[in-house]
DNA sequence: GGCACTCAAAATGTCAGACAATTGCGGACG
DNA sequence: CGTCCGCAATTGTCTGACATTTTGAGTGCC
C-alpha cells in the first residue's frame, strides 16, 4: 500500500481506490482476505476510523464483504448480477431523474435495447419466460390495476422478454433501461383504450417470440414504441398547456 | 430520520439506506444541503464516526458530495454521465472477470447493443464522430502497435459508433458493455492478417455511417461479430490444449 | 478416547472526545 | 467604502476505549 501523505483528496479516497485497483487488476482474487483494519491503518499509517471509512466505500460498491469474529475480516467480494443489477437500477434512476432527460431519448434507448434483444429471445425464450409474459398479459388486461400496477407489470413483461434472450449479460445491461423508466411511464394515466392498444401489441409480442419470429416481434415492438411515444408526447403537452 | 436500534445490518448502512431512498425518491433535491454530521448524529442517536461512515458509502456512490469550509457540508449530488459511465465500466468488467462469463457471451452482448445503435449512428453520426473512427482506423493499421493499444483504439472506435446515435441514455448503458470486453479482447493476440480482416470491417462500418447505410453497417457489425467469435474461440482451444 | 462446555482471542462495530484544516462571512480598521 | 483579519462552522483525522460476534482451542466429564 502505497499511501501518499498529503494530497488534496482523502486519504479514506486514496485507499479505497488504491484497493479498487488491485481488485479490479486482478491482484487481489475473489474471496481473498484483506488485511485487518488494525493492519492496514499500520501498513498505510493512517488511523483505524479512516481505514474504516475507506472499507465502508467499497463495502457501498459491493467490492467486498464484511464479517465479524475471530476469522472475519473484509473479503473480496464475488460481484453478483443480483447485486450489480440494483447498483445498476439505481444509478439509470437517478441519472434519468437528474438530468432532465427527455421522455424521448429515454424512450428510444429503451426500445433499441430491447430490439436488440428480440431476435435472441425469440430463439432461445424458455416456456418460463412465455408464462411470466402471459401472465403479465392477463394482469394488464384487468380493469380494476391502478397506473402503478400496470407500469409494473409492464416492467416485469419486458424483464422477461429481455430474459428470454439467456445471455446474463445482456440482462445486467438492461436491468437499467428498462426499470429506470417506469418513474417516466408512471407519469402516464393510461386510458382504458391506451391499455387496450398495449396489451394487444404486448400480445403480438408473445405470439412472435413462442412461434419464433424475430421480425413479428421486432415489428411489434417497433409499433410499440411509437405508441408509447405518443402517449409520453400528450403527456408532455397537456403539462406545458396546463 | 427514522434510525433503529438493533437490527442485523450496521448502523451506517441504515443511515446509508435511509438517505439514499430520500434522494432516489425525490424526498431531497438535487444539490440540497445535508444537516451536518454532528446533526445527522444527533438526530440518529449514533456517534459522529457511524455518521461518517453512511456518508461515505454514499459518496462512493456519487450519490453525495462533501466540501469543508464554513458553508461546506454534504450535499445531493448532480449524478453527471461521465461518473455514472466509470461506475458502469467498474462493476462490468468485475462482472464479467469474477463469473466466468464465456467469451462468446459477452461478445454476443456487445455486438447485439451495437448493432441496436448502428440504425441511429447512420442517421446522426457527427464529422466528429466519422473523424475519431477514421483516426483509429488508421492507427490500428499501423504494423508497430502492441496488441493493447490495438485493443484499446478498438474500443475508441466502438465508442464513437455508439456516441454517434447521439443517445447519451444509450452510450451510457453501452459504455459497460463496450469497454468491459477489454480485458477479454486483451488476451487475443492479433496477427497482421486479422488485423488487416478488422480494420477492413471497421473501414466497412465508418463508410456505410458516413452513407448514412443502416443496413450495410449492421452487415459489417454481423461480420466483425463472427470474425471476433472465431478469433476467441482459437484462443480458448489453443488455451484449453496448452 | 470422544464429546460437550467454557473461555480466551481476534476481528469488526460503535462510541466519546479532541485537534487540524479549510472556508465563508462579518466586523474592524485604514 | 474597500480591504483585511479573525472567528465560527464544518469536514477530515487521530487516539483510545468498549461492545459484540465468532471461531477455535483447551478442559473436564463421561
Amino acid at each position: 500500500m502505497k499511501i501518499d501523505p498529503d494530497k488534496k483528496i482523502d486519504l479514506s479516497a486514496q485507499i479505497a481506490n488504491a484497493i479498487r485497483d488491485a481488485i479490479v487488476s486482478g491482484d487481489m482474487i475473489v474471496d481473498e482476505r484483506l488485511p485487518s483494519e488494525a493492519g492496514l491503518s499500520e501498513q498505510c499509517q493512517v488511523s483505524r476510523p479512516t481505514v474504516r471509512e475507506a472499507l465502508k466505500r467499497l463495502a457501498a460498491q459491493s467490492l467486498i464483504r464484511t464479517q465479524r469474529g475471530a476469522t472475519g475480516g473484509a473479503f473480496v467480494n464475488r460481484l453478483r448480477y443480483e447485486e450489480a443489477y440494483g447498483q445498476q437500477v439505481t444509478t439509470s434512476t437517478l441519472l434519468l431523474s437528474m438530468n432532465e432527460v427527455s421522455f424521448d431519448v429515454a424512450c428510444e434507448a429503451r426500445y433499441a435495447l430491447e430490439r436488440a434483444c428480440a431476435p435472441l429471445s425469440a430463439e432461445r425464450r424458455s416456456p418460463d419466460h412465455l408464462a411470466t409474459m402471459r401472465a403479465e398479459i392477463h394482469r394488464q388486461a384487468q380493469p380494476g390495476l391502478s397506473d402503478e400496477s400496470f407500469c409494473a407489470s409492464d416492467v416485469t413483461f419486458h424483464r422477461a422478454l429481455v430474459d428470454g434472450a439467456g445471455n446474463p449479460v445482456l440482462s445486467y445491461q438492461l436491468a437499467g433501461a428498462v426499470e429506470a423508466m417506469q418513474p417516466l411511464m408512471n407519469m402516464i394515466t393510461f386510458t382504458a383504450r391506451s391499455r387496450e392498444a398495449i396489451v394487444g401489441l404486448h400480445t403480438r409480442i408473445a405470439d412472435a417470440l413462442e412461434a419464433h419470429d424475430a421480425g413479428g416481434a421486432d415489428q411489434a415492438l417497433v409499433e410499440l414504441e411509437a405508441y408509447t411515444l405518443t402517449l409520453g408526447r400528450d403527456v408532455m403537452a397537456a403539462r406545458a398547456k396546463g
